[in-house]
RNA sequence: GGCUCCAUCGUCUAGCGGCCUAGGACACCGCCCUCUCAAGGCGGCGACACGGGUUCAAAUCCCGUUGGAGCUACCA
């Protein structure tokens, strides 16, 4: 029975520097479906160690991203948690606490050099072709010479003791053992000179006071595994259960970066994004469900994750497929759902006024859901729906006129639809397309010849939702104006 | 340079020794539907990096080569 009723704890823990990164969100995903998936608790701990890249406003905004995308955690900052502070600078005294004990029992110690020191030594290491490291000076430093260099206050460091010989194994989940020769492992800082924990010491600790079972977490940190591993042993704790997520690569093959789109959640956002969609492309970058489906929402991936179908390759981030799976999801929503989630873009490109009102919110709900299946990005609906809003319409004569027919052909198909839809009291989309393709057959001519000119003149555009929907939304005076303008652009000509 | 990870269509991947003349999805191309654009349906293009082993049998196991990525800070 041993470890089958160990509860399931796991964190994300990134550390404030800036905006939420898309891949930061993925690693976040991956600990709430394994949480979820095996009733276990979620935990958020910041981890701002690093006063030097600190950033004010991104402490708000990685709480924000995560809960925008329906990641809420169930201990960390805001919800609290029996086992907190969860903001690693509220917890200082813990870890000085616990690199004193380390110096104490021999696996630790006091170091002097200075930040120049050691930037030569790498310098002259690297120009020699040697692997750069921390040569040990102060590894053996005299036990008075220490206390007289920390009674004068001579600026310190405490690094681990690494062992000189042997080997450490790491047990990778997803990967099996990894091995690492303890020689060629530094003697790595825990505290800093300004009494900060570096993040192997105050990652180790907080995992261990937190109770996390299992550490998930991007493969950039499973070479700082093996020191984690040695930490826990000289603490003489039992190390977690370890994941490392295999890297998200830009489309060149690199680190996703900038060039080649967002990379910054809230970007993604802002450019009309589901959360739903997110969460289902990002879930799919590197797991795939046991049946293969890839259309997930929230709680059927919840329902099928499990580590075991978690990759190690790393994966390319494809903005074509998460184009597609928005699309998707939009076409899932309920369409007033979808109406409303775009009033902020049509209020951002100055189509709806901020606050909406009541009648405003009700023509969305009209006018969107004509274009729900059109839309990729929510962002899309502006340049999309613009003529349901405006009546400034640009008739453009080579749009206006089909192939295969003349500027005076067009005009008269015009005034003819003109001249039946004035006639037309009841505009309901079932009256327009009866009357219209009637007119259609009287004339003679194809669909496509009498709806095109028609469907340009009142919205200027050759690609819109259906003819009968979309002049039945814009009404009947609109319709009427707008066709005869563009009749008398015609005739200009 | 050193260490570590990774390696199936352009991309995401299925595959955990025989079911593979390698399956699905995105993208791309064609056809159908059709008032345009989408959506949808059907079809097409397209991959086991290379070389050695192991085995009756290898995309699947082992070794090497090559390639890519990550780490190599008093950053996380």
């Amino acid at each position: 029975m041993s470890g089958v009723d160990k509860s399931v704890r796991v964190r994300f823990a990134p550390s404030p520097t800036g905006y939420l990164h898309i891949g930061s969100a993925r690693t976040a995903l991956f600990n709430v479906l394994f949480a979820r998936a095996n009733n276990g608790t979620f935990i958020l701990r910041i981890e701002d160690t690093d006063r030097n890249r600190y950033v004010e406003e991104s402490m708000e905004d990685i709480k924000e991203s995560l809960s925008w995308l329906g990641l809420m955690w169930d201990e960390g900052p805001g919800v609290g948690g029996d086992v907190g502070p969860y903001i690693q600078s509220e917890r200082l005294d813990i870890y000085k606490e616990h690199a004193d004990r380390l110096v104490e029992t021999g696996h630790a110690y006091y170091c002097f050099c200075t930040p120049d020191r050691l930037d030569e030594l790498r310098k002259a290491q690297a120009a020699a072709g040697e692997p750069t490291g921390y040569d040990r000076r102060c590894r053996d430093l005299p036990e008075e010479e220490v206390r007289r260099l920390l009674d004068e206050g001579v600026p310190s460091v405490i690094r681990f003791k690494m062992p000189l010989e042997g080997a450490t194994i790491v047990e990778d989940v997803l990967r099996g053992k990894i091995r690492f020769e303890n020689r060629l492992l530094d003697d790595f800082v825990l505290m800093k000179s300004d009494g900060y924990p570096t993040y192997q010491l105050a990652s180790v600790v907080d995992d261990h006071l937190m109770k996390i079972s299992h550490v998930i977490r991007g493969d950039e940190w499973i070479n700082s595994s093996p020191k984690h591993v040695l930490l826990y042993k000289a603490f003489g704790w039992e190390a977690p259960v370890m994941a490392h997520l295999p890297v998200i690569l830009s489309q060149s093959g690199g680190k996703l970066s900038k060039r080649h789109g967002a990379t910054q959640l809230r970007e993604f956002r802002e450019k009309g994004y589901l959360p739903e969609a997110l969460v289902n492309f990002l879930a799919l970058l590197g797991w795939t469900s046991p049946d293969g489906e890839e259309v997930l929402d929230f709680d059927q991936m919840v329902s099928s994750f499990s580590l075991e179908r978690v990759g190690t390759s790393p994966a390319v981030f494809s903005y074509d497929k998460l184009d597609w799976l928005n699309g998707v999801h939009i076409r899932r929503l309920d369409p007033d759902e979808f109406s409303d989630r775009c009033i902020p873009f049509l209020q951002r490109d100055g189509l709806v006024s901020n606050p909406a009102t009541s009648e405003e919110v009700a023509y969305v709900r009209k006018v969107a859901p004509l274009l729900q299946e059109r839309v990729k990005l929510l962002s899309d609906i502006s340049d999309m729906s613009g003529y349901f809003f405006t009546d400034e319409i640009t008739h453009d004569p080579s749009l206006l006129v089909p192939r295969k027919m003349s500027k005076e052909e067009t005009a008269s198909v015009l005034r003819k639809s003109l001249e039946v839809l004035e006639g037309l009291d009841d505009f309901s989309e079932s009256a327009l397309e009866t009357m219209l393709r009637s007119l259609v057959d009287s004339l003679g001519l194809g669909t496509r010849q009498v709806f095109m000119p028609i469907r340009v003149a009142v919205t200027g555009s050759t690609a819109t939702p259906g003819l009968f929907e979309t002049l039945h939304v814009i009404g009947k005076e609109r319709v009427l104006e707008r066709i005869r303008k563009a009749i008398q652009v015609l005739q200009e000509q």
